[in-house]
DNA sequence: TTGACCATGTAATTTGTTACATGATTTC
DNA sequence: GAAATCATGTAACAAATTACATGGTCAA
């Protein structure tokens, strides 16, 4: 099993989920696409570590839940060495050359990132409150315990988009005060 | 051309590298293997975007330069869309069953993350500090243009690393809190 | 009735990872 | 003289992206 296999059976400890829900839930921190998401789930599936329980459910939506077996497969996982996280940010590559770039162009980059983020960090901040709300912000609420990894991990993108966010007020302020001075030319 | 060839003409805009230099500059903000960059470089030297001048250098090193042609190729990514960031973090995919993981697992887990990005913080402060001495901190040094670029993506990185050592000591006590107020069970 | 979103799947192509291969230089 | 780092390449395999394909729901 991959990494996002594992991730996948990682998220259904919570609670159980559509393929189409953990695409989103794990939009945080795991870009995905459905066309890797469903034939993993049905791989899991067949090696026992997922039951699907399509039951009463509207149309064509199936709900999976981790099994004892997946749990178990799932603790080998966690128990072994952790890979590093991967980025890759084609806006830092076009950053890069900065240099050459059209000033307006730096500008509307600079502009489309910051959108960026505040769109995020407005739905990020959203579903924290969406937490704090249903289990309490002084964490007694019920079924706490299995939503505690998904608040750190939101909590920690909320943070990231703040510091992006941050980043390019101060960035966008630098190239200014560059180009003011001594109008880059190149 | 992809991302990744782009992102290395961006890259050769500051200064003519090697591919193992690439490789070690990129590590910033894009995880590239040396197996992609040395054939997208021949790629790229085989379509006249870059030349290379391993003149009267050591051994077998290749030095890259770009091309003009090779900066209006690059011109016109620039000029197009901005495909979004993407990050995998096996931790954070851990994280989400941290309410079935063995204690002493997850303050592992913890304490690994927390090495992990204080020693990037401790080399990306470094790189800054070197890129200040080089050029002055009020930014007047020469040849500062085409290191400008680097310069705001590595003060990025920093910030992240910082960021991301905050939320680590507060998800771990959040989590020292929860674990002595209720004992987790599960 | 159009567009956004929900919902799942497969196939073709591209990208990324790991393994195979080699060899020099530097530091301890 | 051993280990780490510098340095480049290819091949096999795994994973991710894009395109193809279908169909339901809900709100403006």
């Amino acid at each position: 099993m991959n990494s996002l296999g594992y991730t996948l059976l990682s998220m259904l400890v919570r609670k159980p989920c559509s393929g189409y829900e953990l695409k989103g839930y794990l939009e945080l921190f795991w870009q995905a696409h459905h066309s890797q998401i469903y034939p993993l789930l049905n791989k899991l599936e067949k090696l026992g570590y997922v039951v699907y329980i399509s039951e009463n459910d509207p149309i064509h939506k199936k709900i999976y839940s981790i099994t004892d077996e997946g749990k178990e497969f799932l603790q080998e996982w966690i128990q072994g060495k952790t890979a590093k996280p991967i980025t890759r940010d084609e806006f830092l590559g076009k950053l890069y050359a900065i240099s050459i770039i059209d000033p307006k162009r730096v500008e509307e980059l600079f502009q489309e990132r910051q959108a960026y983020f505040q769109k995020l960090a407005t739905i990020h901040k959203k579903t924290l409150d969406e937490i704090d709300e249903q289990f309490g912000a002084d964490l007694t609420g019920e079924g706490w315990e299995s939503s505690f990894g998904r608040y750190l991990i939101c909590k920690r993108r909320y943070d990231m988009d703040l510091a992006e966010l941050e980043w390019c007020q101060w960035a966008n302020d630098q190239y200014r005060q560059k180009f003011n001075n001594k109008n880059f030319s190149n």
